[in-house]
DNA sequence: TTGCTTCTGTTAGAACTTATAACTACTCAA
DNA sequence: TTGAGTAGTTATAAGTTCTAACAGAAGCAA
């Protein structure tokens, strides 16, 4: 949190301060409750403060929320990136490690990883430009692990690195050089859905009203997904 | 929507009558606004009476959320009933169907399809059982289409057949036989989770986001869908 | 140190929301 | 005709977001 060389003021810093403690309540509020029970008046009951004052440090309810959406992406960037196997030498096994660490994030927070998706919410456009930006942060981790373009060094918070504001190392770079149309995005793209699709089902509690192994669902979806993804990248197959 | 033979009485005609109307507003205001915007005050408003006179026709706003939710499920199922291709003799062919409809249905109202999978929405809580139920009738219509168990006949809304409460025919009956274990209905829940990961991201503007031509990816996974479709339904690959 | 400026937090209040309570008036059926 | 049940009304409580106006402290410069 602190790398930079202490350049900020005083008053900066606990402008800062005060912004995580605002978002340290408020994803509590959503853990128990989800996202529409955050509430700017009982975060501010909550700190000690009373109602408009957070107005200082957050225009709305939606910039709040749109941080805690910036916030989860680089999360689950940093997760992902952090997966153990996720460079790994098989292709195949980068991308389980992938989707295990993908559906174990999501799963350890379901209401943050609804955040994610939940995108056109009340007001705030799920289009502006930063929470696309961090969006297009995971879209390159994927990329990264499916390419095997990770870099070895770095398994741990980009932010760490200081590699720029959202520097994906080599992944971030690809997505740059390769543009939207390569094989390997549109692969990207294709498991990221996958993914998505079976934890948000999960989450939802498809499975468990169906009474579904969802376990086992995922380990033979996890089978599928390397598979295609192999025959897609490398068409063997006639 | 009057199947029945006039049993009910007046004032029970009269009540379903202002339920439905209270609906077709709030799915006016889902249409522009999304699922927060669905206000009974408004409603109530918009259909000329006072504020707390809707509270006569629902407990409260998450049962009327609850309301719309069934609906949209029944629809949805309705449309991929009523898909055309549905009914096929190839296998491929029917699931692309399938496909194609659900994506189609989910774009034309995106707002209503994010409720169905918006569930943990406020505090109606997703299992219940009714909303578990229609959630199943649509599962039921996924399997029916795999499996070409569909019956040729009904191409129209399983309603107007009044073949019980959501009956789906020869689907719903395979749901009760085949039990969850069983190959054909972990298939369709996987097809069903890549489709709704696919249009879910499409829907949420990840694709645009990213500057991807969504229909030649959704091209590329209904092409996928349908081998790993085959190849898992019968294993022939070693 | 003095003084100016900027920032932070306060209270008051507008405009909403959901939801309940109490009351009136109507309709239906015996 | 009488009585029950229903439908609508207003008033009200307890929330919410967010603006406006103001008080006071903190930082900064001369």
């Amino acid at each position: 949190m602190e790398s930079e060389p202490r350049r900020t003021s005083i008053r900066e810093r606990f402008r800062e301060q005060v912004r995580d403690d605002v978002k340290v309540v408020a994803l509590e509020q959503l853990a128990d409750g989800g996202a529409e029970s955050i509430s700017l008046n009982a975060i501010a009951k909550k700190l000690g403060v009373s109602g408009p004052a957070l107005y200082r440090y957050y225009a709305n309810r939606d910039e709040l929320l749109k941080s805690l959406v910036i916030d989860a992406y680089h999360d689950l960037r940093d997760a992902l990136l952090a997966a153990p196997g996720a460079r790994d030498d098989q292709c195949e096994d980068r991308v389980k490690a992938l989707a295990r660490a993908y559906r174990s994030w999501a799963k350890d927070r379901p209401n943050r990883y609804e955040l994610l998706f939940k995108p056109p919410l009340p007001g705030y456009d799920a289009h502006s430009a930063e929470i696309s930006e961090a969006g297009r942060s995971v879209m390159g981790v994927v990329l990264g692990v499916i390419t095997g373009r990770l870099g070895a060094e770095s398994s741990k918070s980009v932010d760490e690195k200081g590699a720029g504001v959202n520097g994906v190392l080599d992944s971030e770079e690809v997505l740059r050089e390769r543009r939207a149309s390569s094989p390997e995005y549109q692969l990207a793209l294709r498991v990221w859905s996958r993914l998505h699709g079976f934890v948000s089902l999960e989450l939802g509690g498809a499975y468990a009203a169906m009474g579904v192994d969802a376990d086992a669902l995922f380990d033979t979806e996890l089978a599928v997904l390397t598979v295609s993804a192999e025959s897609l990248s490398e068409p063997r197959r006639p």
